[in-house]
RNA sequence: GCGGAGGUCGCCCAGCAUGGUCAAAGGCGUAAGACUGAGGCUCUUAUCCCGCAGGGGUUCGUGGGUUCAAAUCCCACCCUCCGCACCA
């Protein structure tokens, strides 16, 4: 077993015979509520839920540094239809994806033959799992656990839902859904076979009229073209059914009929006959009342909707070009009994006003884009463009009626209930492109009858869930806008289905709550799980009463009590963790969730809890790529979390996730990287075990100031980092930056064997525990500090342990440095000896004068030539001064406004002093002897008289 | 189409809300040197271009604009990724 697996097994052991993670309420201290979706449980745990609840963790692990009585709960997603239809793939042997649990999952064969069974399947999944949490070391209170198939949380569900229904949120409708006619359930993306992202469509139906009263009912998704009707278009070759619909005589396709006995249609088919039977009859619009008639229409496609497709030459291309394309064939027309003079008289009618084009739209679109008939492919780029064009920018012209002067965008839906009213138009849905279930079956639309619905389109519901967010903190809050629109764009969700794993519908028989809608507000239930497990609570006894009292403190405790099996006392204590616990103080997904899972939960908080308990911060993050692609079991880049703690070690998993983004980016995981990642814990074990081991000897010179000086803003800067949920940056800082700062230390010091450096090794250790947590807990304990790191204080920066004086001592060194760097750079050339010249005390007057002014305005060379000029101290040097105060002002445009305020306070800085001091270390550097001499020095060596171009903070150099 | 997020020096990515401190942090990669029996470990240095003295030039998707000054502000355009419903 590897050093570092070792490391991970007694940690992990430790914390959980010290209950490190159990959390109870405690009154005395302050609590922080964290949570991660609970993962769905019909595979392994992967590392892009690792990514996600990584972050998690690493807060929870801060707060709890930092005083706070943290709880992490975690638990298990049962419900839906995919573990049961995986487990069915795996009973019919379908050998794809047997290979691929076998392979990715790492599934064996004994184990497998257990799948038939769903339940087993989840439990084999749910149990790996919490291993691999364990792993990975996320800090969670297992005591509270659950899976959603467990009944004491199925009355959890049933009370929400008897909550939300008495409050008026659930509502129930039809619905049209894809559905597979075998299956005899609806079809989601992953359940198809193709027609991945078909929806359908709803078509209005403009019912035209024959003679006889017998229903035309034509199909558009532009109804408002009725005014600019000239014909009728009719697939002569096509079989048309004549039948009773809802009581009324229509004539459709033969495949609308079957269609609309699915939608909630009462369709008795009493003929069938070919579509040429209706070409040169007339039909009465019953908008306008007048006559028009029927022609052959090849291009329409009786699959399509009813089949029947009315005639707008003048905004559609496909109705122009069919149009001019029987008037050049007055012999087709013949055939078919119609009169080619009729054909020849119809004119296009001009309903739309277009910006850029004129009358006819359609007619100069076919032209200008060259389009030969009805069967030219460029028909239908010509159409979609057009009808672009005509939604956005059209303006309905004076023959339409009292839409008058109206938009086509505000026209249309009002005239779509208008005619509906009027008794003139219906609606049928329809698919745009084929669908086919996985089982290889054509799907078609079905309206659900019945079904159940979260009213998310309720205003005033919409308008408590803007509440919930304008509270929230959102990580990053860039989220916001994402938030608020989602809430406003979401509409009725059917919130129930017939198949697959889930809580009953407490008063529907039959259904089940789909599984987006009962993980809303369980991160409730979290705060009494703990109790109803130890008390073995039966799930009889999570009445309504008792969860109303409980979460909502509805109701009188003795009479609830008495109901049930539980005590008084026990009830309170249950009322009294959810009270200490709630409200969620963060919540973190990834990203995808936003549109539905965090959303619905926003929502639902909104509807059953009083503002006091409304989550506090929701994090949201991006979606794991690996090597630059999307994680697909099927692109064979799935990772398993399982296998990444196994190849790289829990803590280069944690922290190769976390360095890969912050914010919505999306982070990358890199073998390569993480393979670095894990070789750079091993030095750094060696690197700070080796400071930990050595004697320390206490010393203060300005090097170790500066040390403690850089570790404080380091510490600020982790801790600020991790409070925004930044944990990128925090993590960055608090492994690579810090540890430069180290390494720059011993290699100035010469040696890391100071009191400081192991000081600053313990604070590091602390700042790096949040990400790393079983290396840091492996060191800490060398440290001789005992306890948990995981439970030590965590550093609090402090402005008074930083000394200025120290940083700007070490930034002159540096600067030098690079000075010196780019001159040799520049010369080519090794050095043999290299001689600083520091600037006359005169300079630094006159530097910080000019420092001074810069500070409080803009700095004036004549304004600050008269002062030097009165000052007898700087008399003798007023001519060097002169060119001097350009160059002081040019370097100081180089310099933070922070820095020249700590140059002003201060003062002059011994700069010979300072470098002398660091003279062996330059020495060791350039490989060249190091002289310093000040400028003011009559005696010193500077045969190229470098010494009076030295100034405050950049000394002059020469090289030899 | 609608909505959201982005395009930065070989790669991953900071910076952009408050314009100057930005040739632009950090990590990776690459190169040289040190250490080593050896090293794919580790440490140091370098890493846009030019420069025999600490300097100069050209960069932050593209094209304009504002400004003494723009990676950062404004406008237009191009490109990439994500979500779009009964499904986790």
């Amino acid at each position: 077993m590897s050093q570092t697996k070792q490391i991970e097994q007694k940690w992990q052991k430790r914390w959980e015979e010290a209950k490190l993670f159990e959390a109870d309420p405690n009154p005395n201290r302050q609590k922080k509520l964290v949570t991660f979706p609970f993962p769905y449980m019909n595979g392994p745990l992967h590392v892009g839920h690792a990514f996600t609840a990584s972050r998690v963790d690493a807060y929870a692990r801060f707060k709890r540094m930092q005083g706070f009585n943290v709880l992490w709960p975690w638990s298990w997603h049962w419900t839906g239809q995919p573990l049961l239809g995986a487990s069915q793939r795996v009973a019919r042997g379908d050998e794809a994806y047997i290979k691929v649990l076998r392979e990715v999952d790492g599934v064996s064969a004994e184990e497998l033959q257990k799948f038939v069974d769903p339940f087993y399947m989840a439990q084999y999944y749910t149990n790996e799992g919490r291993l691999a949490v364990k792993n990975i070391g996320f800090s969670v209170d297992w005591r509270r656990e659950f899976t959603t198939v467990m009944p004491t949380f199925q009355k959890f569900i049933e009370w929400q839902y008897k909550n939300l229904k008495e409050k008026g949120y659930v509502t129930q409708g039809t619905h049209p859904v894809v559905w597979c006619p075998k299956d005899q359930s609806p079809t989601g993306d992953h359940d198809r076979q193709s027609g991945e992202g078909i929806t359908p469509d709803e078509y209005t139906l403009i019912k035209y009229c024959l003679d006889d009263g017998t229903i035309l009912p034509a199909a558009t998704f532009r109804p408002e073209t009725v005014y600019g009707i000239t014909n009728m278009w009719i697939n002569p070759e096509a079989t048309y059914v004549e039948a009773d619909v809802d009581g009324e005589n229509w004539i459709i396709s033969q495949q609308a009929a079957e269609k609309l006995k699915e939608q909630e249609r009462k369709v008795i088919v009493k003929r069938a006959f070919l579509g040429r039977e209706l070409v040169g009859k007339f039909f009465t619009n019953p908008i306008t009342n007048l006559k028009f008639p029927i022609l052959p229409g090849w291009f329409v496609n009786p699959k399509t909707a009813t089949g029947i497709v009315y005639s707008v030459p003048a905004h559609a291309p496909y109705d122009y070009l069919a149009l001019r394309d029987l008037q050049k064939k007055p012999e087709m027309l013949i055939q078919f009994g119609v009169d080619p003079s009729t054909v020849l008289a119809i004119k296009p009618i001009s309903i739309i006003k277009v910006e850029g084009f004129g009358a006819y739209p359609a007619i100069e679109i076919v032209e200008k884009m060259g389009i030969t008939d009805q069967n030219d492919p460029k028909a239908d780029e010509s159409t979609n463009e057009l009808y672009k064009k005509e939604f956005h920018s059209g303006i309905l012209k004076a023959n339409c009626g009292i839409y008058t002067g109206k938009s086509i965008r505000e026209a249309k839906d009002k005239l779509i209930v208008d005619f509906k009213e009027l008794g003139v138009a219906d609606s049928m849905y329809d698919l745009s492109e084929s669908v086919v279930c996985r089982c290889m079956t054509p799907c078609i639309v079905k309206i659900l009858s019945d079904q159940w619905f979260l009213n998310y389109s309720d205003p005033k519901w919409k308008e408590l869930a803007h509440q919930v967010i304008a509270q929230l903190t959102i990580y990053p809050d860039s989220a916001r806008p994402w938030f608020n629109t989602v809430i406003d764009w979401l509409r009725e969700w059917a919130c129930a289905r017939t198949t697959g794993f889930g809580t009953p519908l407490p008063w529907g028989k039959g259904w089940i709550i789909e599984t987006l809608s009962d993980s809303t507000i369980y991160m409730a239930f979290y705060t009494i799980n703990a109790q109803i497990k130890a008390n073995s609570i039966k799930p009889e006894s999570l009445t309504p009463d008792v969860l109303d009292y409980i979460f909502l403190g509805k109701g009188d405790r003795v009479s609830v009590a008495k109901t049930v099996d539980i005590s008084t006392d026990l009830l309170d204590s249950m009322r009294n963790e959810f009270l200490y616990w709630y409200p969620l103080d963060l919540r973190n997904s990834a990203k995808e969730l936003v549109p539905n899972h965090l959303s619905f939960c926003i929502f639902h908080h909104a509807a059953l809890f009083p503002p006091q308990h409304w989550p506090k911060a929701i994090g949201v993050n991006g979606m794991l790529m690996v090597e630059g692609q999307g994680m697909h079991k099927s692109k064979g880049n799935f990772i398993t979390l399982k296998g990444a703690i196994e190849k790289y070690g829990a803590d280069a998993t944690r922290c190769g996730l976390l360095l890969g983004a912050e914010g919505m980016d999306d982070p990358d995981w890199r073998a390569d990287n993480i393979n670095d990642l894990k070789f750079k814990f091993d030095s750094f074990m060696g690197f700070a075990g080796n400071i930990i081991a050595s004697t320390k000897t206490d010393e203060d010179t300005p090097l170790e100031r500066w040390l403690t000086s850089r570790l404080q803003q380091r510490i600020n800067d982790v801790t600020v980092a991790l409070d925004e949920l930044k944990t990128r940056t925090a993590l960055q800082t608090a492994l690579f930056e810090t540890w430069n700062d180290l390494r720059w230390y011993i290699q100035r010091k010469g040696s890391a064997e100071t009191k400081a450096i192991g000081d600053a090794v313990k604070d590091w250790l602390k700042l790096l525990a949040p990400f790393a947590p079983f290396l840091c807990e492996e060191l800490w304990s060398q440290t001789g500090e005992g306890g948990f790191i995981s439970t030590a204080k965590w550093p609090v920066y402090n402005d008074s342990k930083v000394d200025v004086v120290a940083l700007e001592q070490e930034t002159l060194i540096t600067d030098v440095m690079v000075d010196t760097n780019n001159i040799l750079k520049a010369m080519k050339i090794m050095p043999n000896r290299i001689i600083y010249y520091t600037a006359a005390s005169w300079k630094w007057q006159v530097y910080l004068k000019v420092v001074e002014k810069t500070l409080v305005g803009e700095a004036k060379i004549n304004e600050l030539m008269r002062t030097f000029a009165t000052d007898i101290t700087l008399k003798p040097h007023i001519k060097d001064i002169a060119p001097l105060v350009p160059r002081i002002i040019k370097a100081l445009t180089k310099i933070s406004g922070d820095r020249k305020i700590n140059m002003a306070k201060i003062g002059i800085i011994d700069e010979k002093i300072i470098l002398d001091d660091a003279s062996t270390f330059l020495k060791d550097r350039f490989n060249a002897g190091i002289t310093v001499y000040s400028e003011s020095d009559i005696q010193c060596f500077d045969p190229k008289h470098r010494a009076t171009m030295a100034m405050p903070y950049q000394p002059a150099i020469y090289i030899e």
